[in-house]
DNA sequence: TTGTTTTTCAACACTGATTGTAGATAAGCC
DNA sequence: GGCTTATCTACAATCAGTGTTGAAAAACAA
């Protein structure tokens, strides 16, 4: 992801105004390797500024995502979640018990993404998802089972 | 998928009871390529059975799931979809517009799964979403871009 | 078949993530 | 500074899915 001044370059390039809200939302998102949902850029946002809207977030996070900026990721968490990370190709292990998301940027950097044209479909892209138990989670389920 | 007499079997031998909104629904399921979610089940159930509940589709196709007769699928088409082919493992492409999947049961049949154990992930299982245009939403692209 | 127990059903209210609306507010430009 | 237009907040609404509860039906035994 850009820096927030490259952000804010790009808004306005793009004829989008720049505001103090979406200006917070992009240095919270700096440097993020969560893949956080909405729900939790808001909280970190509110942090710096107590009224911001979590209506503003999706917004924005919408517009950053429509300009490539980040990825939205729909991992069967319930959740939307928002990736800074679009310059390393990779895919995700997901906590099948906490929803937590990791990158895994190693495997798999060259999928071959296959012809679809049999069934009629034009394919884009393709997306791994692995699924699996977290150390955390390990732990819990395993205090749960004794 | 078994067919709904061997589901009626399985539900008895497993302490379920069988009711008549049940065997609708297998029979619904039975041979359904189309990956439908609850709502489409329950839409298609209503035509054999008017009062069947919409609750009833969603407990008995999370039963039919935790016995593993069905898959539950999360494609980020917005809802929950279910798929009654268990038996060749297959991955999936979805339509970016329109929501609707397709089998690809030749793709990746043994796709490896990595070892997340640098990251202290226990991995159990890998999906590939694969994402696209079906042939009807390439059509409608088409007629809005021109 | 009838009675008893236990599960399941249907109706309805509710949740939680996300989106629509509208008036207030602030950005961009002169 | 003042004008125009996009954006912001607050609030209501939506939509998929779940919890609850009394009624109904399945399983089982006598």
């Amino acid at each position: 992801m850009k820096t927030p001044e490259e952000l804010t370059e790009l808004f306005r390039a793009n004829g989008r105004k720049v505001t103090a809200q979406r200006q917070c939302i992009f240095r919270v998102l700096q440097g993020d390797m969560t893949h956080p949902s909405a729900e939790a850029v808001h909280l970190a946002a509110t942090r710096e500024m107590e009224t911001i809207s979590l209506k503003t977030v999706y917004q924005t996070l919408h517009d950053l995502a429509e300009l490539g900026e980040i990825s939205s990721l729909d991992l069967g968490t319930g959740m939307i979640r928002f990736d800074p990370n679009v310059d390393d190709p990779h895919h995700h292990l997901v906590c099948r018990h906490c929803g937590k998301v990791r990158d895994l940027v190693a495997a798999f950097p060259d999928l071959q993404i296959p012809n679809g044209a049999d069934l009629g479909f034009e394919v884009g892209s393709a997306e791994i998802v692995f699924r699996g138990l977290c150390p955390e989670c390990q732990q819990s389920t395993l205090q749960l089972s004794t």
